[in-house]
RNA sequence: CGGCUCGUAGCUCAGCUGGCAGAGCACGUGACUCUUAAUCAUGGGGUCGAGGGUUCGAGCCCCUCCGAGCCGACCA
C-alpha cells in the first residue's frame, strides 16, 4: 500500500507502530490480558476509607491524554464506560530505563489504542476516582485517528453528527458518541422483556424458514433469489404468519418468533428493507384476549426499560398505562372526517375519497379505499397508544369474519405516534373461507394490485386438517425500539441500516504504468497528481502540462528525483495511446 | 420518483459582492509531577464530493453526475 494515500496522522501512527516493534513491543499481542474489574465497577465500589481496590487490572481504549511532563492523566473506555488513569514516570519505570513512559506512552501511543493497565485506585485532588498505573501493556495499536468528541458537564462538543458517517462507520459512532451503545443495549433489553413474558406463559420460541417458495402472510413486494441445485426461485420472507399457524395446527399451544423480514419497497425514516417483527400465535384465544395481552406486553416493556409507563418521545410524552383507547375503524373515520361510511359500496367510498382530496386508483377495492381514508385522515392523529379494531374484510384475507358483522373482521392494530406498531387477528381457521379469500386476492392481483397475496396450497391443506381457534399478533420491533429509546429514525435503532455502497475510486496497479514505459519512481507521483488510472493519463492533451505538474510536484515535495525531459513524458503518452 | 438542503483538514464548522484556503479540537516539536473540553509556546496538515462551463480569475455563479438528510409520492 502506498504511503502517499495516507493522511499525515495515519503516517505518524504507522511510524509509531514500527517504533514500538523496534523497542520489542508487539503492537498486536496474542496473549490474554486478564482484567478483574470494569470502569463502572471501580467508580461504584471504591471506598477510600476502606482502602479497597488496591490491585486492579483493567483494559480499554485510550480516549484522551493530558500529559504534564513526567506525569499524565488519560482516560480509557471499556465496554461499560470510562475511567481516568494516572501515570507517573517514576512509578511506571522504577528503574533507570524510562522508555515505557517517555517513549512508549508519550510518543507512540495514541487516542484509540487499546491498552491494559494494572495499579491501584485512588481519588485525585479534584475528586475524580482514578487508577494509578504501575504497569502498562499495549494491546492493540489504532492506525486511524478517531474523531475527538469532548464532554463537559453533560454537554457534548464536536459529536460526530453526519448521519452518513454515523451509519456507514457505526463502529466509530459507537466508540465516540456517548449514548449510542446505550440505545442498542436497550433494544436488546426490549427483546429480553418480551421473551421473558412469553416464556413465563409457556409459549415456545421457534424458528421458521426465511427462504420461502411462496412469500405469504402479508401484502408486500418480496425480494427474490434463486436456489441453484433445486433450480427454483425462492423469496425472502415478508412475514412468518403462515408457518407459525402451521405449528398451531401441529399442536403447540403458543408459538412466537423474532423474525427478520424483508420487503422490497421504499426506504424512509420508518422503513428499512430488512426489519424485525415479533409474531406470536396462541390457540383457543380471540382478538379481544390478544388486545389485553398486547397491553400487558407493551406496558411491561415500558416498565422494564424506564421503570415508568410514561415514555418521552420527541417533544411528547407517551403513556403506556393500561388500558389503551379502543375505537373501531369506522368510528375513527367518523371522528376525524365527520363521514359515516357504514354500509357504503365501492362507488360511494370512492366519492368520499374524492371529497376528502384522497387520490384513488381503479385497482382499489372497498377495503383498500377505507384503508386509504384511515391512513390519510386518522392515523397520524393517534399519538397515544390506540387500538383500531374491526377492519373491513377485503383488506384482511387471513382474518376471521367478525362475529356480529360479516362485512368486518376481528382485527386490531395498535397505533402509537401515528404509526402502526402491532397488528393482530382472530385467525381465520375455516379452510373453505380461507380458500375463497385467497381467490379474492387473486382477483385483486389481476386488477393490478401487485401486493395481493399468493395462494399457498400447503397452508390451506394444513387448515383442512383443522386449526383451533387462534389469535395472532405481530409487532414491529424496530418501531417499538424507536419509541422506547426516543429515536427519530429507524436507522438509529439498526446497527447497520441499508445504505448505497460507497464509491471507491478506481486505481490502476503499478504494472500498467510501467508497461507504458513510465519509470517506477514516477508512478506514485503521477497517481498522487490525480491520475489514478492509466485511462486518466491518456486524457491529458498536452505532454507539457503533465511534465510541468510532475516537475512541480518533485520540487514542492523535495523528492530529490531527476526530472524527466518533456520529450520523455511525450513518449509515455504516446505509449499509452498505443496500449489502450 | 418529485421538491428543498447539505458535501471545505482526521472531527466539528466558518469562508463577505467571484480576488493568496480559515478557526477550534486532533496531530508534530518544546515546557510542565493532581489534570479533566488541562495549560503555554511553536509547527505541519487541503483533489473545497466528481466532471464540465462562464470568467483575466471559481470553495462561491451555471450545467451534469455521485452521496446524504428532510418533506412529499409510492409503500406498512
Amino acid at each position: 500500500m502506498s504511503q502517499f494515500e495516507l493522511s499525515e496522522q495515519e503516517q505518524i501512527r504507522r511510524e509509531s507502530l514500527e517504533e514500538l516493534r523496534k523497542l520489542g513491543i508487539n503492537p498486536y499481542p496474542a496473549a490474554e490480558f486478564k482484567t478483574n474489574i470494569t470502569s463502572t465497577e471501580i467508580k461504584k465500589s471504591f471506598h477510600p476509607d476502606k482502602n479497597n481496590l488496591q490491585d486492579v487490572s483493567i483494559a480499554g481504549r485510550l480516549m484522551s491524554r493530558r500529559i504534564m511532563g513526567s506525569a499524565s492523566f488519560a482516560e480509557i473506555q471499556d465496554s461499560k464506560g470510562r475511567i481516568q488513569i494516572y501515570l507517573r514516570r517514576d512509578d511506571l519505570c522504577p528503574d533507570d530505563d524510562k522508555t515505557m513512559y517517555n517513549t512508549v506512552f508519550k510518543k507512540h501511543l495514541d487516542i484509540g489504542d487499546f491498552i491494559g493497565v494494572e495499579g491501584f485506585v485512588f481519588i485525585t485532588q479534584v475528586g475524580e476516582i482514578s487508577v494509578h498505573v504501575k504497569k502498562l501493556t499495549v494491546l492493540s495499536k489504532s492506525l486511524r485517528p478517531l474523531p475527538i468528541v469532548k464532554e463537559k458537564d453533560g454537554k457534548v462538543y464536536d459529536a460526530v453528527s453526519d448521519p452518513e458517517f454515523r451509519y456507514r462507520q457505526r463502529y466509530v459512532d459507537l466508540v465516540v458518541n456517548p449514548g449510542v451503545r446505550e440505545i442498542f443495549k436497550k433494544r436488546t433489553r426490549i427483546l429480553d422483556s418480551l421473551r421473558t413474558l412469553f416464556n413465563s406463559k409457556g409459549y415456545l420460541e421457534v424458528e421458521t424458514p426465511i427462504l420461502q417458495p411462496i412469500p405469504g402472510g402479508a401484502a408486500a413486494r418480496p425480494f427474490i433469489t434463486h436456489h441453484n441445485s433445486l433450480d427454483m426461485p425462492l423469496y425472502l420472507r415478508i412475514a412468518n404468519e403462515l408457518y407459525l399457524k402451521r405449528l398451531i395446527v401441529g399442536g403447540f399451544e403458543g408459538v412466537y418468533e423474532f423474525s427478520k423480514d424483508f420487503r422490497n419497497e421504499g426506504m424512509d425514516r420508518s422503513h428499512n428493507p430488512e426489519f424485525t417483527v415479533m409474531e406470536i400465535y396462541v390457540a383457543y384465544k380471540d382478538y379481544l384476549w390478544m388486545m389485553d395481552f398486547t397491553e400487558e406486553m407493551i406496558e411491561k416493556v415500558a416498565l422494564d426499560l424506564h421503570g415508568s409507563t410514561t415514555v418521552p418521545y420527541n417533544d411528547k410524552e407517551i403513556s403506556f398505562k393500561r388500558p389503551f383507547r379502543r375505537i373501531s375503524m369506522i368510528d375513527a373515520i367518523k371522528e376525524y372526517t365527520g363521514v359515516d361510511i357504514t354500509g357504503m359500496n365501492e362507488d360511494q367510498l370512492r366519492e368520499v375519497c374524492n371529497s376528502l382530496d384522497i387520490e384513488t386508483e381503479s385497482s382499489m377495492g372497498k377495503g383498500k379505499l377505507i384503508d386509504e381514508i384511515f391512513g390519510e385522515k386518522c392515523e397520524s392523529h393517534l399519538i397515544q397508544p390506540t387500538f383500531i379494531i374491526d377492519y373491513p374484510i377485503e383488506m384482511s384475507p387471513l382474518c376471521k369474519r367478525h362475529r356480529n358483522n360479516p362485512e368486518l373482521t376481528e382485527r386490531f392494530e395498535l397505533i402509537v405516534n401515528g404509526k402502526e406498531l402491532c397488528n393482530a387477528y382472530s385467525e381465520l381457521n375455516d379452510p373453505i373461507d380461507q380458500r375463497e379469500r385467497f381467490q379474492d386476492q387473486l382477483k385483486l392481483s389481476e386488477k393490478g394490485d401487485n401486493e395481493a397475496m399468493f395462494i399457498d396450497q400447503d397452508f390451506l391443506r394444513a387448515l383442512e386438517y383443522g386449526m383451533p381457534p387462534t389469535s395472532g399478533m405481530g409487532i414491529g420491533i424496530d418501531r417499538l425500539a424507536m419509541i422506547m429509546t426516543n429515536q427519530p429514525s429507524i436507522q438509529d435503532v439498526l446497527f447497520f441500516p441499508q445504505m448505497r455502497p460507497e464509491k471507491t475510486e478506481k486505481m490502476d496497479g503499478k504494472e500498467k504504468y510501467l508497461k507504458a514505459g513510465i519509470p517506477e519512481e514516477w508512478v506514485e507521483t503521477i497517481q498522487k497528481l490525480g491520475y489514478k488510472t492509466i485511462e486518466k493519463v491518456k486524457m491529458v492533451d498536452k505532454h507539457t502540462k503533465l511534465h510541468q505538474e510532475i516537475c512541480g510536484f518533485n520540487k514542492k515535495n523535495s523528492l530529490g528525483l531527476k526530472n524527466p525531459s518533456p520529450d520523455e513524458v511525450a513518449v509515455w503518452l504516446e505509449n499509452i495511446k498505443k496500449l489502450i
